[in-house]
Formats: C-alpha cells, sequence, structure tokens
RNA sequence: CGGUCAUUAGCGCAGCCUGGCUAGCGUACCUGGUUUGGGACCAGGGGGUCGCAGGUUCGAAUCCUGCAUGACCGACCA
C-alpha cells in the first residue's frame, strides 16, 4: 500500500478536532458530545456538516436499517431532493403545507420544491410501473435527505432542518394486507433499535398530522430531552402521544344548584376568579374564542377552566389545516363580552360550538357572565346549555384517568425516533394511482408509510450511552470496535509494534483505529474516551517488556495484559462477547 | 411568529461604558528540545476584513442607524 493511504485512520490523520471546551450553546449532553468530540459542525441553524466518525455511525445505522429493509422485502430505491411543484399540486399538499416546505423556481422559472418527505414521488415512481394486483404486495424503501424548514431548531441532532432519513412506502390490495404489513413493520423497527442498542423506545398511538391517513404509531425514545409529551396507563398498557391522547372524566353526582350572578370586579382570568371565590380551578369553566379560516364564523370551545386547548382535535373536529385567535370586534359581534365570556344568551347559530368533554358533568361550575365584573356561579352543561359538538377538545393533564381504565395516567417525555403510517388510498386517489385487479377494475393502491430519523437516532444513542467523558457507543454502531493507544511511542520500537498490531487487526477486519500520535496518556485517553469505541487496547513502556499489550473495555476501570502474538484472537473473541451482548 | 441576549484567531473569552500608538488572554496549531498510565514543560513562531453596510469623528472593535446570523425563552386562559 502507498505510504500515504496507509496514513488514514490514524488520529494523527483524523479529520475532527476535539476539544476539552464546552461548546456555549449547547446544552444536550449529546450536542455537547457530538461537537466536543469532532462529529458534527454546524453551517447554519439545524445545518450540520458530518465528520468522519459520525459518518461512520451513520453508516452502520443505515447498514442495520437496510438490512431489516431487506428483510420484510423491501427494494431501495433512490427518489430525488427537488421535485416540481406539480406533483405535490396533485397530492393537494403544495397550499396544504406551510412554510416548512423550501419553495424556489429553476433557472425557467418552473416552481419546485425541496423534498420533506416522500409520498408524492414514490406514487409517481409506481403508478406507471406497477399495473397489476399481480405485483402487489411491495414495499419501497430509501435512505436520503430531507429538508424541512423547522421554525425552531434545536439540540445537536435532535431537531434539525437537513437530516437523513429512512423513508418507506408499501402498496397493498387490500385492508387487511397493509394492517398485516403495519404489524411486520412494527416489529421489524423494534429489531432496528434493539440491534443499534437503543432499549428505552416505545411504540405510541400518534397523529397522522401532515400525513394523513387512520391508524399511526410513533417510536418514541423516552427521555427527559424530548420535545413530544407522553401519556402512559402503565397498567392498562395505555401509550399515546398526547397529541391524540384520550383521557375520561368522573364527577360526583351534586344537585344542580341555582344560576346566580356574583361580582367579579376586574377578575378575568381563571386564577384570579377561582381565587377570589375560593374555588379550585376545576370547579370554574373558560371560553376559547377562535376564528373558523374559511366561513369566518367565531369558533367557542368550552373547557373546564384547568384545561388547554389541544388544537390539534380542534382541528380535526372542524376539519380545517389553522386556526386563529378571534379578533375583539368578532367577539363582540356574536354577543360575548372579552373576560367574561359566557354562552348564555348569545345567539348559537351564529358560532360553531364546541364542548370538552370536562364540563359536560361538572357540577356546578363558575362561568363568565357575559357582562363586565359578573360570573355566574352553579352552570351545569346539560341543564343549561346542552348544544354543541362534543368531543375531546383539551390535553389530558397530570391527575387525568387512563380511557377504559381508573389508573391515574403517567405522562413522561420522548424523542420521536420513527413512525408509522396506515395512509389508505389518500396518494392514490389524488394522485390517480392505480393497478388492475382480477377482475380487471381499476383499484387504487392502498398504502402505508414508515419513516426512521438516523442522525436523530445517533443522538439518542448519546443520550442513552455516555458518561462525563463521552459517548461509550455499542458495538454495532461505534465509529470503532477498537481504539489502540500507543505511549511513549518514541521508545522500543512500541511504534513499530503498535503500527503492525494495527495492520493486521485491520488485515482480519477488525474495525480499529491507531493513535500513533506522541501524546501525553491523559490526551489520548481523553479522545478514546471521546471517541467512545467500546475496546480499548494499549501498548506502552510497561507492556512491551513481556511483549503484551492491555485490554480494557470503554469506562471500565478492569484490565488484562495479553500477549501481543494472540492479540487477534482475543481481540475477536471480546468483539464478538459484546455483539452478543446487544 | 414574538421577546431577550449575543457576534473580536479553530474553540472559549477580555477590551466597548469613558473613541487614540502595532487588538489582547487561555486553549488549539507549527519548529526544536525535554517528557510520557488520565488533557506536561522550556524556547521560538504563524494565524484577525473585530458579523455586514452606512453614519458621526482628525481618528471607530468601542458611539449611532439599519441589516444579517446565531443562542435561549415564549407562543389557549379573551
Amino acid at each position: 500500500m502507498s505510504p500515504y493511504l496507509e496514513k488514514i485512520m490514524k488520529m494523527s490523520h483524523l479529520v475532527g478536532r476535539r476539544t476539552k471546551d464546552f461548546p456555549r450553546d449547547a446544552e444536550l449532553k449529546s450536542h455537547q458530545f457530538l461537537l466536543r468530540g469532532g462529529y458534527i459542525k454546524q453551517l447554519s441553524s439545524g445545518i450540520y456538516s458530518m465528520l468522519p466518525i459520525c459518518k461512520k455511525i451513520t453508516l452502520k445505522i443505515e447498514a442495520i436499517i437496510r438490512d431489516e429493509m431487506n428483510k420484510i422485502e423491501g427494494q431501495e430505491v433512490l427518489m430525488p431532493v427537488v421535485m416540481p411543484k406539480s406533483i405535490w399540486e396533485e397530492s393537494g399538499r403544495y397550499s396544504g403545507i406551510g412554510t416548512e416546505m423550501v419553495r424556489f423556481d429553476d433557472r425557467t422559472g418552473s416552481p419546485h420544491v425541496l423534498g420533506m418527505t416522500h409520498e408524492e414521488a414514490v406514487v409517481h415512481m409506481v403508478r406507471d410501473d406497477v399495473t397489476s394486483y399481480k405485483q402487489l404486495p411491495l414495499m419501497i424503501y430509501q435512505i436520503q435527505t430531507k429538508f424541512r424548514d423547522e421554525k425552531r431548531s434545536r439540540g445537536g441532532l435532535i431537531r434539525v432542518r437537513e437530516f437523513t432519513m429512512k423513508d418507506a412506502y408499501s402498496f397493498h390490495q387490500t385492508e387487511d394486507c397493509l394492517g398485516e404489513y403495519y404489524q411486520e413493520v412494527h416489529s421489524s423497527y423494534e429489531r432496528i433499535y434493539k440491534r443499534c442498542g437503543l432499549t428505552n423506545v416505545i411504540s405510541v398511538e400518534s397523529d397522522t398530522g401532515m400525513m394523513g391517513g387512520k391508524v399511526a404509531h410513533e417510536f418514541m425514545y423516552v427521555n427527559a430531552c424530548g420535545e413530544d409529551t407522553l401519556i402512559l396507563g402503565e397498567k392498562s398498557g395505555y401509550k399515546a402521544n398526547k397529541e391524540v391522547a384520550s383521557t375520561h372524566f368522573k364527577y360526583d353526582a351534586e344537585d344542580f344548584k341555582d344560576l346566580q350572578e356574583v361580582h367579579t370586579p376586574d377578575k378575568s382570568t381563571i386564577e384570579d376568579v377561582s381565587t377570589l371565590l375560593g374555588l379550585k380551578q376545576t370547579q370554574t369553566g373558560k371560553v376559547v374564542l377562535l376564528t373558523h379560516p374559511e366561513d369566518g364564523k367565531l369558533i367557542v370551545l368550552l373547557l373546564r377552566g384547568d384545561r388547554t386547548m389541544n388544537d390539534i382535535a380542534v382541528k380535526k373536529a372542524l376539519m380545517i389545516n389553522e386556526i386563529e385567535f378571534a379578533e375583539e370586534d368578532l367577539i363582540k359581534d356574536a354577543g360575548i363580552y372579552p373576560g367574561f365570556g359566557s354562552l348564555l344568551g348569545i345567539d348559537l347559530s351564529k358560532v360553531h360550538l364546541l364542548i370538552d368533554e370536562s364540563v359536560v358533568d361538572c357540577p356546578n361550575i363558575v362561568v363568565g357572565a357575559n357582562k363586565k365584573d359578573y360570573h355566574v356561579l352553579n352552570f351545569n352543561f346539560k341543564r343549561d346549555l346542552n348544544a354543541g359538538q362534543i368531543g375531546q377538545y383539551s390535553f389530558v393533564q397530570e391527575g387525568d384517568l387512563v380511557i377504559d381504565s381508573d389508573e391515574e395516567v403517567t405522562i413522561t417525555r420522548g424523542v420521536e425516533v420513527g413512525n408509522i403510517f396506515q395512509l389508505g388510498t389518500k396518494y392514490s386517489k389524488d394522485m390517480k394511482a392505480t393497478y388492475l385487479d382480477n377482475n380487471g377494475k381499476q383499484q387504487n393502491f392502498i398504502m402505508g408509510c414508515y419513516g426512521v430519523g438516523v442522525g436523530r437516532m445517533l443522538a439518542c444513542l448519546i443520550e442513552e450511552h455516555h458518561d462525563d467523558y463521552g459517548p461509550k457507543w455499542p458495538i454495532s454502531v461505534a465509529p470503532f470496535e477498537v481504539h489502540l493507544c500507543l505511549l511513549d511511542a518514541k521508545k522500543e520500537g512500541i511504534a513499530q509494534r503498535g503500527l503492525d498490531l494495527y495492520k493486521e487487526l485491520k488485515a482480519h477486519g477488525v474495525d480499529v483505529i491507531v493513535d500513533d500520535r506522541n501524546e501525553k496518556t491523559g490526551f489520548q485517553f481523553a479522545d478514546a474516551d471521546l471517541i467512545g469505541a467500546p475496546i480499548r487496547m494499549v501498548i506502552s513502556r510497561k507492556t512491551i517488556k513481556n511483549d503484551e499489550f492491555e485490554l480494557s473495555l470503554r469506562g471500565s476501570k478492569d484490565k488484562e495484559l495479553c500477549s501481543i502474538d494472540s492479540a487477534v484472537e482475543a481481540v475477536k473473541a471480546k468483539i464478538a462477547e459484546l455483539k452478543a451482548q446487544i
């Protein structure tokens, strides 16, 4: 081999500067170590370059994903990052998606977008190609770059604008077939996380969001740094994203008391009113006032005072994409007095009325009186209003009961590292993608789609596996299996013996990096800790005397001495041992 | 989208309030030497459009205006 090429994968030539300085803007451990270890370099907000050790980890994660996708008969493809506007118009999403999709014109002025997901592209790919039921079912996947112009990227690789995603799309004749395949993918995902060494992952029911469709699950890495809130019933096995979680309400029956006005000067917030009247916030009601984007009418949502509007549920109930808070004029038009708003005595035909389940049976609550400085005691929905569309329009909160159970919910946080959706025929209908069934009749494909965020998973792996000095990579995804430190490299032939061993290990397929720099022990060890290879080998003046090296695991104080002559066997045995543990 | 703060060498920062010689410190980097089991030491050295654009001034890293970029926090409670 050329002497120039031989320098590769030696610490002296590794690109990616490690530093003991803590980056100023990094809060999360994963973010700190990714920067301190020379894994990533930020180019812009939420846009990062990946340096060699990070790319190596990514390749290993991708190889595991690829292997699992192939096991469930996936066919790997590559779709473009840049797509013409036209296919996004076909699906109707061009106007449905907001500014998170980057739009631009090419040199001829024809409009294009950057792909943030690839349902449109895959349907375009398949619809003229797959024409017979005999070709179904099938699954197509890719590992590719997505760009989403997020409002706020943060936390290193946890939330970014440009990222690598494995996305897969399946096509079926029947809902049953989709349902079965969906379960296959679910199991496949469980194997992916396990093989990568990410253990604390659960799947939860989730919102279908911009994807459309009915059934959906998200795979959540459970950790406080997560941006999603999870609602769990530990005994009943209930698991859902807060966005779609349901609860149920139980109230002790009370006699309905008479409505009664009460003077509440300048007290317009729930907190002030409940304090003034000596009531709990659960004994109050409030209205949230919104504008309907299509007919411009006021939306009135009645909630128990302590609860928070679930905007996703509201949008779903009214089948709209956006909601905004109502302007004061619109509120007054409907006959509602801001700050003391109420539904008592207003013309209900002028508004969209949504009733949260929390108030339906909640007895004798305080609500606004619709005039300045007054509230009304003892409102009872069924007696005093009994109108509107009842549903769950508030988020589940601490103290709520798990649906169909008397257990209190457990609330925790998670990072979404994967998602699976049953799309049904949404895209195949909108984009006119059909095949001929065995009766020669045209049918729309029934579809599913399945995503895994590669970089986000990498960051979660650091969150799960690290100590004070750096990441402790599971051997299946580690940038190197073995980190070989040569101490006192100038002395007693250590450098030569070490580099020979390094070449021998490489020749036997061991993924090894050698620290060939003439650096102090602590300096080398600190770098080794930041790189986080699971196995460490050391050759030094002490060990070379008996032609030995020292073998230890990342983060462990236990060391054993082995003969260099039998190093390959010893290291391979250790690698096998670690792999067997995953 | 709103608020707050920031931007000076690869990284972390000082200098700015009160304008003034060649812009400084730590770390990292280069050369030579001594060192080597948890981030060594000595000597020498290289590296800066002080985020950008205007303005004030004899003179701007420093004062003023605008812009850009980034970070953090917030975004139902009428």
